[in-house]
DNA sequence: CTCCTTAATGCAATCCAATTGCATTTATTT
DNA sequence: AAATAAATGCAATTGGATTGCATTAAGGAG
């Protein structure tokens, strides 16, 4: 009980109240790779199913509502998810090519004001979400779509 | 605002691009009268099944790609559906209750431009998306949740 | 370390939102 | 009114998400 260091993976699983077990070890590790917001099952198929997708699905959602993992909206049919870094961070995003980049500083204090002093029955913000659609570069230099009427 | 004459409506419907059927005609009105954003199952409902179900996920999908209806992800399961008004106005919603209130004045703009200069490959924003989140009064004052550990 | 409790996982079955195919209907043009 | 192409409705199907339950294993106690 005195000579294991542990593991900072173990700790940040245990400081959100769960069991360290191998399965969240696991994904937790593969989220802190993983550069873009993926879909459940995108996490399912980079486990290469070393876990199973019900599995998958219980941790997502309990390290989401612990604060670990972050859900992100990119009007792509379903939610992605990503780890929840200090850095907060949003996504402008190609419609076209689903390309996404990274962007920060989007103040949302000063947007949390603004909106509390319009809304009624609120008095406190604990989250937000924010990102940009658009054409990438790349997108727009092939020019509109090749489907005609 | 609310009862708009049917010309008016057949036209926004026509310069969309698409016939003025009775089904899309309803689904408009609809939603010109609804204060919140729906799924499209609570469209469906709330048309007492007056049009198929097929026909509404067909309708908002259609009218959205063409902009007259705006997708909005409030991480409540499924993407909802709100009219596409001028005002460019964004959403506080209770994680618990669900309860949504509007407000306006995101400056947009303003945070594109940041954006944009931090990305490497975009040069035009055409959307974004804004949301907030937090408790409403009412469930601030109903205190935590009665589950314990 | 071993035992013990119970949280957590895996698998099967199920659910239900979303999609697809196709025959029929209907808006619009001539 | 006829022509024709788009749009709808219904049935069937898909596939993401959920649930139940038996089994496993994490973590605390001794």
């Amino acid at each position: 009980m005195h000579h294991m260091k542990k593991d900072a993976l173990v700790d940040i699983i245990r400081n959100a109240g769960f069991r360290a077990t191998k399965p969240r070890r696991t994904l937790l590790t593969y989220l802190q790779k993983t550069r873009l917001p993926q879909t459940i099952l995108e996490i399912a198929d980079g486990l290469k199913d070393s876990i199973d997708q019900v599995t998958v699905y219980r941790i997502v959602e309990a390290f989401t509502k612990a604060g670990l993992v972050r859900q992100i909206d990119l009007r792509m049919g379903r939610p992605r998810y990503e780890i929840a870094d200090a850095r907060d961070h949003h996504h402008v995003v190609c419609v076209r090519c689903e390309r996404i980049e990274d962007f920060i500083g989007c103040d949302s204090d000063h947007l949390a004001d603004k909106a509390l002093k319009q809304v009624k029955g609120f008095s406190h913000i604990t989250g937000h979400s924010l990102e940009f659609f658009g054409l990438c570069n790349s997108c727009v230099k092939q020019g509109p779509t090749l489907q005609a009427a």
